[in-house]
RNA sequence: UGGGGUGUCGCCAAGUUGGUAAGGCACAAGGUUUUGAUCCUUGCAUGCGUUGGUUCGAGUCCAGCCACCCCAGCCA
């Protein structure tokens, strides 16, 4: 048994975020935990945490799941030294008609680029059908189940209605022997898809819909992923997840709250059980030494995480891949891990997002400045720093010499050692459009006519001059620098405002994407605004061709972030980007007091 | 009109056995600043869905209401 280990995300600056309480150590406690310190005073897993992770390969994941990884993972290794814990990987594969082998191996790859590691070999339920097939006969035999050849149109009208018992089904009563008989023909093929079925015989007059003789069984005569043709027959998630936790020997199956009305199926089908038969199971399994106690799992439930302008239905998410509404299941602009990842949000700011929403049992829509801001605060500490000029605007400064160029050197970083990087300096410079304006607004801190302002890193300019084409339109700024000024502040005045700028000569050009948020509707998913679709926000993609970022980003690798100062944070698109063609996506912009001011 | 849940600040979320409402996000105001960023300081629920009750004392106990969510797949 391997105990899974700290988070140690490969990605480049991903896990040195500061001051937040995974860096200190401690994530904030909940009730899940209470509960598992709770059983480890009572000793009642034999000092054990077992906890599993159990994606259906049927889609990506998203956020939604990583607020899942982190806590089955998580509590295995914030128990490390109190328990012998760890966190099973098990694909709950028991629909081949929705997944596949793509998905699997996208999963794996964004559990361990978020930073975990699973216990031991990645599991399957798949790998469990023969023992799962020898229960279902073993409750046949026990009178605890039986095959059904309702149509599904008719099972639905005896199960009965949330008011109203079901009916029993004529076909209850069958003998063992047919049942046997039945069972294992199905499974041979002998049958059509939804001619038979399997059910635990319960009670058609529970309250509890689930309990009203689920089906555990049906046929589906589908090629496999991981089984191929092996079986005919697949086992229902209600009957095979129980048991899958229970061959782990999972001490402690935490889900989504939707699952609460199925619990007492899950126990149902485990109480039922000859609780030897599985105790042998698991053993024989390896998940189990011979003299330690056997304990059954006990499903334990927690809200589903949603976030606003978000939707996080898997089944949205692969509505809008398949419509080709977004570039695929990696768009920048989709909740889904592996878009998160190309968006340049870092694997430790996500372990730290999903620490500070918190654990409860209450739904909610988590605010997506949260998510913002873990990423902020881990850019904050972590990106270098760069200079890009998104919309160019030329710079001529008239008292500089026409051949000079001296090297600048500045820090990558304001306060952390990252070293410097050298910026060639000459006497036409690019600075933003937005950085100057012909008459400016009060307040503005920035360059217009007969004014000045500082060119980050280098000498305060003064505008002399604007000059503009035919239509109007401003295209060259002549100015004048202070040779006086750098390094240091001018005499006897105050330059308030400074401005990012990028070498004529020696910039490069880049692409930069900037996204926005992919939905304009705080709750995407409100039935009374009609399809989710409606809500899409048409400008969720802007690309902007023509930009200009300073040289030293010419040897930026894939996925590199950095804060383009003053404009926000971008990472290098693992993708699209190429040494001669540069590709930047925006993670996210800085806080702006200003322009929050100024709409 | 069945069953299962949930309701604490704009958004998350702590609130052990009843003892007089943590924290984060957001927001606001100051300070520092060659990023209108970061950072620092301060402010931000006489109130815990609601109505009653028990109690010296209730977010915490009791009763009744109200609101919202989930369940009638041979999906997970």
């Amino acid at each position: 048994m391997t105990a899974s280990s700290p988070p140690n995300a490969k990605h480049g600056n991903a896990d040195k975020s500061h001051n937040s309480a995974e860096a200190a150590g401690k994530s904030p406690s909940h009730f899940i935990r209470h509960m598992i310190e709770q059983d480890l005073g009572l000793d009642k897993h034999n000092g054990r945490v077992q906890t599993r992770f159990p994606p259906e390969p049927n889609g990506f994941l998203h956020i939604g799941h990583a607020k899942s990884i982190c806590l089955n993972f998580g509590l295995a290794q914030q128990f490390q030294e109190r328990a012998r814990a760890a966190c099973n990987l098990r694909f709950d594969d028991t629909n081949p008609a929705k997944e596949s082998q793509e998905f699997i191996d996208a999963i794996k790859a964004d559990i361990e680029w978020l930073g975990f590691e699973w216990n031991g070999e990645v599991r399957y339920t798949s790998s469990y059908f023969q023992h799962l097939y020898d229960f279902a006969l073993q409750l046949i035999r026990n009178g605890k189940a039986y095959v059904c050849s309702l149509t599904p149109d008719e099972a639905r009208e005896y199960r009965g209605t949330l008011t109203e018992p079901g009916r029993n089904s004529p076909y209850r009563e069958r003998s063992v022997d047919e049942n046997l008989d039945l069972f294992q023909r199905m499974q041979a093929g002998e049958f059509a898809d939804g001619e038979h079925s399997l059910r635990a015989k319960i009670d058609m007059a529970s309250p509890n819909i689930n309990m009203r003789d689920p089906v555990i069984y049906r046929i589906r005569k589908l090629r496999h992923h991981q089984t191929a043709d092996s079986w005919n027959v697949y086992p229902m998630y209600d009957y095979a997840h129980c048991i899958s936790d229970a061959l782990e020997h999972i001490t402690h199956s935490l889900c989504t709250l939707e699952f609460e009305d199925h619990r007492p199926l899950y126990d149902w089908i485990l109480l039922n059980l000859e609780p030897d038969s599985l105790r042998q199971a698991c053993h024989a399994l390896g998940n189990m030494g011979a003299d330690e106690p056997y304990v059954l799992p006990q499903q334990t439930e927690f809200a589903r995480l949603n976030i606003n302008y978000t939707v996080m239905s898997k089944r949205k998410l692969k509505e809008m891949v398949e419509l080709g509404l977004v570039s695929g299941w990696d768009d920048p602009r989709m909740p889904t891990l592996s878009g998160l990842r190309r968006r340049g949000y870092t694997p430790a700011a996500i372990r730290h997002f999903c620490d500070i929403i918190g654990m409860s049992r209450s739904e909610s829509i988590v605010d997506v400045g949260m998510l913002e801001h873990s990423i902020r605060d881990d850019l904050d500490t972590n990106a270098p720093r760069a200079m890009c000029v998104l919309r160019p605007l030329k710079v001529t400064l008239t008292n500089y010499p026409d051949d000079k160029q001296e090297m600048l050197s500045l820090p990558c970083h304001p306060k952390n050692d990252m070293g410097h990087r050298e910026i060639p300096f000459g006497k036409t410079l690019y600075i933003d459009r937005s950085d100057f304006e012909q008459v400016p607004p009060p307040g503005f801190k920035r360059l217009s006519p007969e004014r000045e302002v500082r060119l980050r890193g280098a000498y305060v300019i003064r505008c002399d001059e604007v000059i503009t084409d035919d239509s109007g339109e401003v295209v060259e700024l002549r100015c004048h620098a202070d040779l006086d000024t750098l390094g240091k502040n001018p005499e006897g005045r105050k330059v308030k405002g400074v401005i990012h700028w990028v070498p004529a000569e020696s910039a490069l050009a880049a692409e930069v994407r900037i996204y926005d948020r992919l939905f304009n509707n705080e709750n995407p998913d409100d039935k009374s605004l009609g399809d989710f679709k409606n809500s899409l926000n048409p400008d969720s993609l802007q690309i902007l061709t023509g930009c200009l970022v300073e040289p030293s980003l010419a040897s930026a690798a894939p996925e590199a972030s950095f804060q383009f100062e003053r404009e926000g944070y971008f990472c290098v698109d693992r993708h699209d980007s190429r040494p001669d063609r540069l590709v930047f996506n925006r993670t996210v912009s800085l806080r702006d007091s200003w322009g929050k001011q100024n709409g």
